[in-house]
DNA sequence: CTAATTTTGCAACAAAGTTGCATAAAATTT
DNA sequence: AAATTTTATGCAACTTTGTTGCAAAATTAG
């Protein structure tokens, strides 16, 4: 039995299913963004392709996931630090790498997004940054 | 007969074709940016939706247009600034903007993306930034 | 004007996402 | 701990989105 994910769903005052624990535990053991068809290849088996929808679109209502933005078309999810899950309103503000090589998508928390004026007229609500290129891992 | 969009085809040394006409127009007489499904709407009646999406591809191939991130799945495109053509490589280096209001993106091509300083490890090759919020035209 | 090349439309298909509803599971109440 | 209420899930059917092969049509080159 897995307390922490248990213990997000609750907080999250979501019941806790047996799909919601699984999808989550995938969430909590990757190193990279996951978008649907990963977790769909991953427990298809037990959980309708119906229900992973449903439980991301839940997951990101709640704000224990973040969508990442990308130019390829595929969304793809990451779960929110404590910091993201606790204020309530997304202000993810780290930057997104996507590697062209093992094309995994990562959250680089250490860097945040820089402050950028826009022009008069324009209110800013969210900011996101992706940016493409090789990896650590990949490089060696 | 619009010579713009002739020329611009010309340079990219394509065909001249009704269908890569009529789309190149789309995009030039538009103040934002486009998905298939918005080009779809306003020339399906004579241009087939395979011909759209290849004829976006094909723009994308030659650098006469450049795709936009976003977090809602859906890919948008807008003309690439003659600068970003003639490159060739495709360092669009502005700033795009959605509208959560009339939900519109546009280039903001008077505002730069700052730079970021990545880990050790990572190289980068492209990068983007989404800013959503109000624009101009809404908040009046 | 003709031949070669390229583009287009059509059909068929594959993949991705959505909705309603009955059943099953979880939470709540007693 | 059983019964009730509430919520989540699976299934089926469907819509939308994107892809591929191929013959016909249009464009370009000679």
């Amino acid at each position: 039995m897995n307390k922490q994910s248990d213990q997000i769903l609750k907080n999250s005052s979501l019941s806790v299913t047996g799909g919601r624990k699984r999808i989550l535990d995938i969430f909590l053991t990757s190193s990279n963004a996951l978008a649907h068809q990963d977790i769909e290849a991953l427990c298809s088996d037990q959980y309708d392709r119906v229900t992973i929808y449903r439980t991301l679109q839940t997951f990101l209502d709640k704000g224990i996931i973040h969508n990442i933005p990308s130019t390829d078309n595929i969304t793809r999810y990451a779960l929110c630090n404590d910091a993201c899950i606790s204020s309530g309103h997304h202000h993810d503000n780290h930057v997104h790498f996507k590697c062209d090589q093992c094309g995994k998508t990562l959250c680089l928390d250490e860097v945040s997004i820089p402050d950028v004026k826009l022009p008069k007229g324009y209110s800013m609500h969210e900011i996101n940054m992706v940016v493409n290129g090789i990896c650590k891992t990949c490089k060696k």
